[in-house]
DNA sequence: ATTGAAAATGACAACCATTTCCATTTTTGC
DNA sequence: GCAAAAATGGAAATGGTTGTCATTTTCAAT
């Protein structure tokens, strides 16, 4: 898991935000990267397990792909044209781990996402 | 747009949460409403239009609906057997509004998962 | 009550992102 | 070098969602 796995990060740095699997295959085409659709949907399944990418869906349910910084955070997404803000965690960070305990829950862990409409839409 | 409205509003009620439009047909069918599912999708994107509804994304892209003005809470999963525990939003609800307007955001909402092992695994 | 335009409905087909299948190629361990 | 394992990619299948369009329902005007 490794040759395809270098192309589609270097696509994804290329296009430098949010690209679909589809995108990010033309991508890869247009640049006589040699490179099969099927590929391309696998390895990203895998950087997102390795959490080296971070996956998000569009309003129409695409998903769509960006190279994440290993630094945690959450993510303020504009539901109209995309454009996103990275965020501090902040006090959900506290709240997250406190409802766990109260709960008896160990390993504790939690996703967040805000989402909206940005002020250019 | 009412005969049709009216019904999935009484599935959603039924369902008392998230639910995908399939789901919502199937629903309906099992207490002998007939409606088609074109028209349930065409009616669950009305209602999203009025806000009357919520959407959003489960992680497999498929889209589900519920009620705006059901309660709003969290959910907190045990990521062995899957046990749930419903979890008040507390400081995560000013956090979400706060970082969105704070970035020049409207219309926002946030969604906020906590997971973990819980005290019986 | 009659009429006719406009809106709503639903069976069916089309769409398209994603997944599955499987034969072929490439890599790995010895 | 050689066999086993992993990776690859084209084609076909999947499945949620949307488009089409003929039919039905609604409703205001006559
Ligand atoms: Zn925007
Ligand atoms: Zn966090
Ligand atoms: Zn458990
Ligand atoms: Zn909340």
């Amino acid at each position: 898991m490794s040759k395809s796995a270098t192309k589609v990060l270097q696509a994804l740095e290329r296009v430098g935000g949010f690209a679909s699997a589809q995108e990010l295959h033309l991508v890869l085409k247009r640049n006589q990267e040699s490179i099969g659709l099927t590929t391309v949907y696998r390895t990203l399944q895998n950087l997102v397990n390795d959490k080296s990418v971070d996956i998000l869906r569009k309003d129409d349910g695409e998903a769509i792909y960006r190279l994440c910084g290993d630094s945690h955070h959450h993510h303020l997404v504009c539901k109209n044209c995309g454009k996103t803000v990275e965020i501090e965690g902040g006090a959900i960070e506290k709240w997250a781990q406190k409802s766990g305990d109260e709960n008896g829950f160990r390993e504790i862990g939690h996703t967040a996402e805000i989402f909206g409409i940005c002020s250019d839409c």
